[in-house]
DNA sequence: TGTACATCAGTGAACGCGCGTTCACTGATGTAC
DNA sequence: TGTACATCAGTGAACGCGCGTTCACTGATGTAC
């Protein structure tokens, strides 16, 4: 074995790593503690070394899923345009990659039957992602409110729908339009 | 006891009913059979006289989900104009009736990454509902992606958000700019 | 209408299984001298 | 730098629990005469 502290904080980091895409994938019940450590090469017992419990981890894996959903539509760093945070958004890629894209698209539907706690953890990242559409509006929030719905509701309808051609015709049909709104 | 035909086939629409509810309150995954059963009266064994196994219940109890869904929704019967379809679905009372209300809205998250047959299930309702507010439009089948999606994603932000006030304004914004939608 | 019997809806004990969590233990890490 | 020891990351058996499903059984229902 090899049980330095260095490797404890790696380990640590690969679990919640390992939980934000497993969250995103399978809903945020599906999580197992004992698969989970396995697929990280660890046995279940050392899990409680790490985090307190299973809900503590579902909160910081919530956390960090939206995190990381949130850094590709350009939130926080360089700003986007419009344009590229819907095409982004709405895109065949991003549908198809469900284990590491938006959060909020992935498990809102979970979270909406949730404690207060992932409810809250949810809303702040929703917040965010309403302002970042708002600041590539020119500041018009109603619109980015708007957009925001048009686009987690379009994606998941997208995943819904079974005929792949079907699932395109949702996504470019709602990019489309929404151009649209970026421009008037 | 009383156990007439008549009673078992009033026993398992009372089954398939509470699983509708259910199923929306809670999600696909967190239906227990034993619960279920408890929860109409019945005991766990007799479940499966009248469903071949959880499975098959889950899939009879999205069909229904979804069919009371949309009878609020006004497909099938009466045409209802855009403007009611978007007032009723963007609702507070909507938001707060998750176990009645739309189960596009409520189960999206899940069905998305469920298997083939919820998802074919869900895909054919998606249609429907399209196809509802295509009719409100006079036709406009892109408009209706469009709005369709907002709805969906509007409702369910409502019901993620923790704040009531917040959570009211999505709705509104939305309500209102789906409006001038409906009017151009 | 009354009796005898087959049917069958629902019961509840039992099954194997995977879950989250605990805990005594192991052995490498890191530290004190 | 080398030795002795405390620390502690990770292991794996064990726990109680709820799950889906099966099945021998019970007793009211419904039918044949």
């Amino acid at each position: 074995m090899g049980h330095s502290q260095a490797e404890k904080a790696q380990n640590r980091e690969r679990i919640l790593a390992a939980a934000a895409r497993e969250v995103r994938e399978r809903g945020l019940e599906a999580v197992s503690v004992g698969t989970l450590m396995k697929s990280v090469g660890l046995t279940h017992g050392g899990f409680y070394g790490h985090f307190e419990n299973r809900e503590a981890l579902l909160a910081e894996a919530l956390e960090r899923a939206l995190l990381e959903g949130e850094a590709k539509v350009g939130a926080g760093g360089a700003p986007s345009s419009f344009p590229d945070i819907v095409r982004g958004y709405l895109s065949g890629k991003h549908r198809d990659s469900r284990d590491s894209g938006c959060a909020v698209a992935a498990l809102a539907s979970d979270v909406a039957r949730a404690d207060a706690a992932p409810r809250e953890i949810m809303t702040e990242h929703v917040e965010t992602f309403f302002e970042t559409v708002s600041r590539s509006l020119g500041g018009d929030e109603e619109r980015a409110i708007l957009a925001v719905s048009a686009m987690v509701g379009a994606l998941m309808l997208s995943r819904v729908v079974a005929d792949p051609s079907r699932s395109d015709a949702i996504l470019t049909v709602v990019r489309d339009q929404l151009a649209g709104l970026g421009a008037s």
